[in-house]
DNA sequence: GCCTCTGGATTTTTT
DNA sequence: ATCCAGAGGC
């Protein structure tokens, strides 16, 4: 038997080099993850490598459950042991295990962004920043992506150079301070701190190092600097590391990845042997040279050698409609049209996006139609208020230090606990130099030491015993059991009930429940460990059913990794895709051109690129010209659709004095000189005009004020 | 302390 | 258009 039949040489050549680095560069639909999980197999079965001395790393939860399940039929069992998850994942449980080696809780309480924002706005607080000069969320990226390059406190300091710079090192201080107290690690740390351990402590790097013979990544184009460092910590030793990208896929800068890593590894590993994989068995010839068309633009980037032995297939659809509810009438229309010719089934078909609000007009249509369909990630299911709520109760549980949770539910239901009394706890228990809650513990010991009305405390005191009487609890039941008691001492069923919405809330938490369920064989604390640990690095992608036969409405960014027959495109406007916000930065504008790639090269038969003439945002209407990538694809491939829809009916706006405008015009203005224009924006009785002027930034305008001159 | 109202800001993508 | 924070009334 021959565990790489059916590979093509460059699969099998990447799925045999077992000794050594190898970067394999993986064009889309190349048979990647084909290789990956033939790779192992064949360490496994072949060379025979115990599966527990491999790690797999990938880019979402849901790519790691699938590779196991793959993994499990080619290998039958033995599964367990392989070391297969996510960055976060894997260094979460390394924590776990040996983190008290730098001091930290085994039990330490994960922040997702939200928990993060808190505590940040809590630090700018603590040191008196005003949050409405320095609004927080910068100082989240701040943060995060100076952690993102390990870089620390201290070192923030030194390469600070403006007063700006300070008072985000003075509050990068504060936070870590105040995270250090929550016993709490936010998502950045869980690799950061990962990579401290290991660089801090020899006896446990040489526990992993010696552990791990073949280390592998996949999606390596979307590792960040402090992903990059910790996998080098870990396969410095045998130097057996396998990672896998494509530079033309790499989609994600914003959250801080870093495409030097793919570029660095050959200069790291100068004995790294490269594969190309270029052969692509998804698309239609079509589909991929329009693809190959468009990212070909970018000019920081490798020419590679992508070809499809597929069928010519049929041409793209290039669709313009009036507007976004007639674009996704459009969608919908053709989607039930491919179904009646028996072309497409729904599952056969996406609907993607840039930008999550987009989903809404989509989904109007879907429902108004009757078409079966499922939206990934719009609200994300643990980000609900609801289901935040009930964790946090559990995560207090677990970990009494975590104050985020605390201070999500101390007054969640109401129960007599104000701002006033939680400030006046905080300065209490700071004076005494105490936690939160081990404050409440000494409140409830004795009321006569309490700063606070007999009223407050009373409340206070209510709410540690109900904590108290849960955690003892926790001692003897299952999850599914303590969160049931939680439900029951909080009231929170009749609270949420009694909320707008209330009936999809309580929905929402008996789904919660029924996840816990999955971990009710597992005995406390462990089964609490795993539950909060998967609910806090659980991602969107993961809630997309691959079975039902539904159409998915998903964003560009998640369809990474996916392929469907055929694929819709929505809102190819300038200001949608490419994004506005990448309108002044070359590098962003490129990383746009890469999302429109990856997109595209979803579709295996079809690929549709419709846009609307006008959308509204914010309130008001735009008009957003054609999208630059549509320009760049060759008119022999496409096939343009004239509008779809009516015209609106609605009399067309009186024209205000001045130039006809559109995005795009060279324009000339008295006080601010030569401008273009970014965007025209019908109002009531004028036009709101967009420009950027040379050496002036962006101003918004009035058309019937300003005077404006066309220039050519 | 809690609820409601208003004004202001805000919209990219997510482990 | 919608969400949030802060203010003010009960």
């Amino acid at each position: 038997m021959d565990i790489l039949e059916g590979l093509n040489p460059a699969q099998r050549e990447a799925a045999e080099t077992i000794e050594g680095p190898l970067l394999i560069l993986a064009g889309p639909g190349s048979g990647k993850t084909r290789v990956i999980t033939h790779r192992i197999a064949y360490l496994v079965k072949v060379v025979g490598v115990n599966p527990r001395r491999i790690m797999a790393v990938t880019f979402t939860n849901k790519a790691a459950r699938e590779m196991r399940d793959r993994l499990q039929v080619l290998l039958a069992g033995s599964v367990e042991h392989l070391s297969l998850g996510t960055f976060h994942a894997i260094c979460a449980g390394i924590l776990r295990r040996d983190g008290q080696a730098m001091g930290l809780n085994p039990k330490y309480a994960i922040y997702d962004d939200e928990d993060q924002l808190n505590l940040i706005k809590r630090s700018l607080q603590d040191l008196g920043i005003d949050p409405k000069r320095y609004p927080p969320k910068t100082f989240q990226n701040a943060i995060s992506s100076a952690k993102s390059q390990l870089i620390t406190p201290e070192e923030y300091a030194q390469r600070s150079r403006s007063y700006f710079d300070e008072v985000v090192r003075r509050t990068y201080e504060q936070y870590q301070v105040l995270l250090a107290q929550s016993q709490a690690l936010d998502f950045d740390d869980l690799l950061m701190k990962a990579y401290q351990l290991f660089a801090n402590h020899p006896d446990v790097l040489s526990k992993y190092q010696s552990r791990y013979l073949h280390l592998l990544i996949d999606e390596f184009q979307d590792t960040n600097i402090t992903q990059y460092a910790l996998a080098r910590q870990i396969a410095e030793k045998n130097r057996n590391i396998c990672v896998v990208g494509d530079p033309d896929q790499s989609i994600y800068s914003w959250r801080n990845a870093d495409l030097r890593n793919i570029l660095n590894f050959e200069h790291d590993y100068p004995e790294a042997k490269v594969v190309y994989l270029e052969q692509n068995y998804r698309s239609t010839k079509t589909i991929l040279e329009a693809a190959h068309e468009v990212v070909s633009v970018n000019k920081d980037r490798k020419e590679n050698a992508l070809w499809t032995d597929n069928e010519e297939g049929t041409p793209l659809r290039v669709v313009e409609t009036f507007s976004e509810s007639e674009e996704a009438q459009f969608v919908v229309s053709e989607v039930a049209s491919l179904l009646d010719q028996g072309e497409a089934k729904p599952i056969d078909c996406a609907v993607m996006y840039r930008t999550n609000a987009q989903s809404r007009a989509l989904e109007e249509a879907f429902v108004r139609y009757g078409m079966p369909y499922q939206v990934i990630g719009s609200v994300r299911f643990y980000s609900r208020r609801e289901i935040k709520d009930v964790i946090a109760y559990l995560k207090l549980i677990y970990n009494p230090w975590d104050s985020v949770s605390l201070a999500r539910i101390i007054n969640v239901p109401p129960r007599g606990i104000g701002q006033k009394t939680i400030d006046e706890l905080q300065q209490w228990t700071k004076g005494l130099g105490l936690p939160l809650y081990t404050g409440l513990q000494r409140l409830a010991e004795d009321k006569s030491c309490s700063p606070l009305s007999a009223r407050s405390t009373q409340a206070l005191i209510g709410f540690f015993t109900m904590i108290e009487e849960l955690t003892r609890k926790s001692q003897e039941v299952n999850v599914v059991e303590l969160l049931d008691a939680v439900l029951q001492s909080s009231d929170y069923k009749e609270y949420t009930l009694e909320l707008p919405d209330g009936d999809d809330r309580w929905e929402n938490i008996l789904e919660l429940r029924g996840i816990a369920s999955e971990y009710k064989d597992l005995k406390l604390p462990e089964g609490l460990t795993l539950f909060l640990e998967g609910v806090s690095l659980f991602s969107d992608t993961d809630e997309l059913d691959e079975k039902k036969d539904v159409a998915t409405l998903i964003t560009l960014h998640q369809a990474k990794g996916l392929e469907y027959p055929v694929v819709f495109i929505v809102g190819m406007e300038e200001g949608v895709l490419p994004h506005i916000r990448s309108f002044d930065d070359p590098a962003q504008m490129e990383e746009e051109r890469r999302l429109c790639y990856v997109g595209m090269t979803r579709a295996k038969k079809r690929l549709y690129l419709v846009r609307a003439l006008r959308r509204s945002l914010m309130g008001g209407t735009n008009a957003n010209p054609a999208s630059r990538f549509l320009k760049n694809i060759p008119s022999h491939l496409v096939q343009s659709t004239g509008l779809f829809g009516e015209e609106p009916k609605a009399a067309p706006a009186p024209k205000p004095d001045g130039p006809d405008l559109s995005a795009g015009d060279h324009v000339e203005h008295p006080k601010f000189g030569k401008g273009v224009v970014v965007s025209c924006t019908p109002t009531r009785d004028d036009q709101e005009v967009v420009v950027v002027f040379d050496g002036v930034g962006i101003k918004k305008l009035l058309l019937s004020l300003a005077q404006l001159k066309r220039v050519e």
